[in-house]
DNA sequence: CCCATGTCAGGTCCACTGACATCA
DNA sequence: CTGATGTCAGTGGACCTGACATGG
């Protein structure tokens, strides 16, 4: 496996970083999350309603890249537990629009502050222009693979 | 959202846009690896052992980020179905060297392609400079999110 | 009619945690 | 004794498939 065609050569291949990375970011999330009772679904799930409240389960299940099968789950735990409410009656076709109470507000609030830390040690020793220039850069591989999905 | 001290604006944040690629590389690696019964952590297993034969299972785990507990019931499988090989004694202490078997090598081939098109379809619009930037700043985020993990 | 949505159910896969024994 | 390893057992999360009703 030197001289002959062999793979990707993990050492250099990106797709192999990108994985480590995912997963050194999903194990620091889940070390810092854990101790407030969330998972990173979760939290993802609860961050999504406070920027944008109102999402449907659907709309959230794309949001935290989970099926809307996973998210509805979810969401029924949430609001089981009184972190979430939504309306019994669809005020339009089906939809549920869906919001956090105080509580749900007060949970995300502790969680932002633990995940905020986590994403502040992982970009130490980035400058600005490196940050910028990643975020253009895994923009572009989104595309690039979304493209290829449905597309091609 | 606006006024307020809203958390981490997921339309901004680099470790939101990080998963969202790594769910992107994950559902097309699935996508093509599917057909050939293979899972991405059996083709990163294959692959890890092609490039350094006689990893052990916990340096396979490692190598896959995943536990040593799943890559052990992972390498059973393999083991049962003739893609690799194990000692049934430890050479020495209780590692256990793995090997390809000529079947695992010709059902790695494949998987190969595959996967290199997926990597090629993702790195598709981003010129050497830019895929090398990338490395560099995702070897930087692995090395500050292990920093912290074990370190601090 | 077609498509998206919300919801429920069953089954499966995968990875994790916990625990124990072994060995350097 | 500590640390790393291999392994067994149980648990949980997320997936898929299928299904059905509703609404744009």
């Amino acid at each position: 496996m030197s001289q002959d065609g062999a793979g990707v050569d993990l050492e250099t291949s990106l797709g192999y970083l990108l994985k480590e990375v995912s997963s050194a970011l999903r194990v620091a999330m889940e070390e810092v999350l854990r101790p407030l009772g969330m998972s990173v679904t979760r939290y993802s799930c609860l961050e999504l309603l406070a920027q944008r409240p109102g999402l449907s389960n659907s709309e959230l299940a794309r949001g935290a890249f989970v099926t809307r099968q996973s998210m509805n789950v979810l969401l029924q735990t949430l609001e089981r537990e009184g972190y979430v409410t939504r309306p019994a009656e669809a005020p339009v076709g089906k939809v549920l629009p869906t919001r956090l109470t105080p509580r749900g507000r007060r949970s995300l609030e502790k969680a932002t502050v633990a995940v905020r830390s986590v994403e502040v040690r992982m970009l130490a020793g980035l400058t600005e222009t490196e940050q910028s220039t990643a975020f253009r850069i895994l923009r572009s591989m989104v595309r690039s693979l979304h493209d290829g999905n449905d597309g091609a």
